[in-house]
DNA sequence: ACCTGAACACCGTTCAAGT
DNA sequence: ACCTGAACACCGTTCAAGT
C-alpha cells in the first residue's frame, strides 16, 4: 500500500531534482513533466510550489551558477576579478547547456545578485563613474550570456566540437569563389574556436571599459 | 470535391507561409503543425521537403534576414559599414523575435552569406591581417546576434519595454542594501535601455578590433 | 512522387476529485 | 493543504495508405 505524498514535494527538492536530472541527461531533457517524473509525482502537483514552468526554469538556472559563485573571492585587481568572472560564468552556462534556461530574462536569485554585485563593485574600483560603471557590467554580461547562449548547443566534447567547425569550414568550400571573394580567400581561417573567440571579445571589452 | 493538392507545395511556398505567420502572430506561433495548417495542408507533407523542423526553421531565419541586406551597399568608411550592417542586423532580430530561430548555428544560405562576405571584406579594408579580420568578425557577428537573442523575449512597443525595466530596477528596490551595497547605490541607473546598452558594446568592439 | 490520416510519444496547463 | 487523475490543446515525427 502506498502511503500518502503529502509533503514530499518543496521548491528546493524540486529544484535539486531537475538539476540532477539536467546533469544526468542535459538541459534538453529537462521539462515539467521529466522532473515530475524523477520524483515520481504527478505533473500536476509542481503547479502546488511553481506558477508555471518558467517560474520553476527560473530558479533551477540560478541553482546551476552556484560552481561560478561558491569559493570566488575578489583580489586587489578588479580587472583580473571581471575577467575571471565572466570566464566561469561562460563556463557554468555551457556545462549541460544550461545557457537555454538564462534566456528568460534576470531572476534574482542569489548567486545572479553576487555576480551583479561583484561586476559592478569591480567597475567602481576600477575608478569608474557611477553611468559608465552600469554599462560596463551591462555590456560584458550581455556578451558573455549571448556568447554561450549562441555556443550551448554544441557539443561540448571537444573532439566532436573541433568536428562541428571542420564541416561548418568546409561548406565555404562548395560557394563560388567568385561570389564570395573573401569568404574564399579566408575560409580556412574562419572558426579558431569559440573559446578563442570569447576570450578576444572579452579582453577587447575589458580593455575599453574598464580603462 | 477537393482537387489534388499534388504540386502545390515547394520549399518556397512553405518559407513564405512561415514568414507571413511569423509577420502576423510573431515567433512564438512558428511551428511546423501551424505553417501546415496556414497552408491548409498536412503535418506531414512538409516532412517531403525539409528534414525536419529544425531544417526549415534555417532557411526561414535567413529569409527573415533580407530587410537587412537588401540595399545595403559598401560606402568608403568600413567602419561605418561594419557598424550599420550590425546594427540592421539586430534590428531585423528583434523584429518579431527571429533571433529565436537564428541559435541554430550557421544557415549557409544568401543572406547569412551576403552578412559574411560584407564584414570580412570590411574588416580588411580596415588594414586587418588576415586571422584578425576572421577573429573581429567572429566576435562582432557572436555579440550581435548573441546580444539579440537575449534581448528578443522583450516586448518590442517601447512603452511596455520601458515598464519592464521599471520592474527590473524596481526588483533591487527590496533587497537589504546591508547585502548588495554596491547594487542599492547604483540601482536607479541600472537597465539603461538595451538599445543603448548594445551600441556602447558595439562602439567599443569596433574601437578595439578594427584600429 | 506527393499528400493524407492515423498513430505515437511527448509537451504545459487546468480542474474536479480524493485524502 | 497537498497530491492525483483525467482531460485539453498543443508539439515533432513516422509510416502505411491513397491518388
Amino acid at each position: 500500500m502506498v502511503t500518502s505524498k503529502r509533503g514530499t514535494l518543496s521548491r528546493e527538492v524540486i529544484c535539486q531534482a531537475a538539476i540532477t536530472l539536467i546533469e544526468a541527461k542535459g538541459v534538453n531533457a529537462f521539462s515539467l513533466r521529466a522532473v515530475a517524473k524523477s520524483l515520481g509525482v504527478d505533473p500536476a502537483a509542481i503547479y502546488r510550489h511553481y506558477a508555471d514552468v518558467d517560474d520553476l526554469m527560473r530558479e533551477v538556472s540560478d541553482l546551476a551558477l552556484a560552481p561560478t559563485v561558491r569559493d570566488f573571492r575578489c583580489t586587489d585587481d578588479p580587472r583580473a576579478d571581471v575577467r575571471l568572472l565572466m570566464t566561469r560564468l561562460r563556463d557554468v552556462l555551457l556545462v549541460n547547456g544550461v545557457a537555454r534556461l538564462s534566456a528568460l530574462g534576470p531572476t534574482r536569485y542569489p548567486n545572479e545578485l553576487f555576480i551583479t554585485e561583484t561586476m559592478l563593485d569591480a567597475a567602481l574600483r576600477c575608478g569608474l563613474a557611477d553611468e559608465q560603471a552600469v554599462l560596463a557590467y551591462h555590456v560584458l554580461v550581455e556578451y558573455t550570456v549571448g556568447s554561450a547562449t549562441l555556443d550551448a548547443p554544441l557539443s561540448q566534447d571537444p573532439h566532436t566540437r573541433a568536428r562541428t567547425y571542420d564541416i561548418w569550414r568546409g561548406d565555404y568550400a562548395e560557394l563560388a569563389a567568385a561570389d564570395y571573394p573573401v569568404i574564399a580567400q579566408l575560409r580556412g581561417l574562419l572558426y579558431p574556436g569559440s573559446d578563442v573567440v570569447f576570450e578576444a571579445g572579452l579582453d577587447a571589452l575589458i580593455a575599453q571599459f574598464l580603462h
